[in-house]
DNA sequence: ACTAGACAACCATTACCTTTTTTGTAAAGT
DNA sequence: ACTTTACAAAAAAGGTAATGGTTGTCTAGT
């Protein structure tokens, strides 16, 4: 009778285990993922993973929220990180969301946002609009003024930008490299009216 | 022997036909359509329609042409329609050109990038650096300043962003009407920091 | 410039059966 | 906190054969 591990990340060893289920459940989706493929991934037997959870669908639920959680987890550190611009910064929020999988995602996979959405109960639009809220914040929070405040568009509307944008360049890239290189264009149009506060300058 | 029409949008009745043909291609698919279906839809026999494409390739190969030669023609039409703004110059341009789909396209549909790749040449890409070019001139031609400039960002990189975000909208809006909407914040926040030449604004 | 009917060849779908894989549980070991 | 072996039930995959749909051609008609 494992415990369902309701706080997710405080495990190190339980977090690696759920990276490695992410990266399988990528390749292959959620129904031709099988536990012996998510165990050999992660280095276990497979009653070693039934240890951790009963079925496969609990697996899933706790490694899409463990998914969700890290990516949430990097990308506020990402967005505030010291020393870098809100350029670097948005950036590196991006790369480590959306990013984050391309060139991961199999063929076989077109059954995750569905799986998820039935068995995590809208997490991922929960998440995004967290992702949106935070991303508000951050270039509110860096703004001094806005050259082109007179044109109406507001914090919001530069986020729906980047949002469609990522989203776009997201199923469009190769390589999580080339989506990097054409999303810097993105944030640099996104945020080129803006005049930022005084504050150091990216060094990478 | 049916002569293939070379050029295509001369004849009316041919134009009908291919207009037809792309309304079920979008539904079912290159392989899941049959001539009968394409025959039904457009309002002929499937002899009749034999007699103008001997085979399912060429009519497909004709009508991604067709589709192409006519998204065009109406996002030139759109770019250059007098007594608009840019900007409502612009969201025509997307809505006849990323919006045509949108709300059209069957899950059955996922092999047209596919076959239209096959069968007519790379004419997607092609299209889209046109596309590209266009909205490049487009624009530089109702700028008079921008007031970002010093930010290095360049027109191309403006329509980078512009087709980037148009393509995450087209995948994630379910009615045209909505694709048109949130198209619009886009290209209000891509254009915000330009200063346009004096010209007379949209009354629609 | 088409329609109607018929046709062989081919392709896709279905049904059915057999075999393999996968799930989830359990027991015993380290 | 695992591993290995074992096992029943369920699901998926593989093989095969019949069935139905689709393509492309032909002929005849309007």
């Amino acid at each position: 009778m494992p415990t369902v591990s309701p706080s997710a990340n405080d495990n190190p060893k339980l977090s690696q285990l759920l990276d490695a289920a992410m990266d399988v459940f990528l390749r292959f989706g959620f129904k031709k993922t099988s536990m012996s493929d998510v165990a050999e991934e992660a280095g276990l037997s497979r009653q070693g993973l039934y240890f951790h959870f009963d079925t496969k669908e609990a697996l899933f639920k706790a490694t899409i929220e463990h998914w969700i959680h890290s990516m949430q987890q990097e990308t506020r550190d990402a967005v505030s990180e010291p020393g870098k611009s809100l350029e670097a910064r948005l950036l590196g929020a991006f790369d480590r969301s959306m990013g984050r999988t391309v060139g991961k995602v199999g063929a076989e996979a077109f059954d995750l946002a569905e799986a998820s959405d039935q068995l995590a109960d809208g997490i991922m639009e929960r998440a995004l609009g967290q992702f949106h809220a935070l991303l508000v914040r951050t270039i509110d929070e860096a703004v001094a003024s806005d050259l082109s405040a007179k044109s109406g568009v507001c914090t919001s509307d530069r986020v729906d930008t980047l949002l469609a944008a990522s989203m776009g360049l997201k199923h469009r890239t190769e390589s999580r490299e080339a989506f990097r290189r054409q999303m810097l264009t993105v944030v640099r149009v996104v945020l080129a009216p803006l005049k930022l506060k005084a504050a150091s300058k990216a060094r990478s």
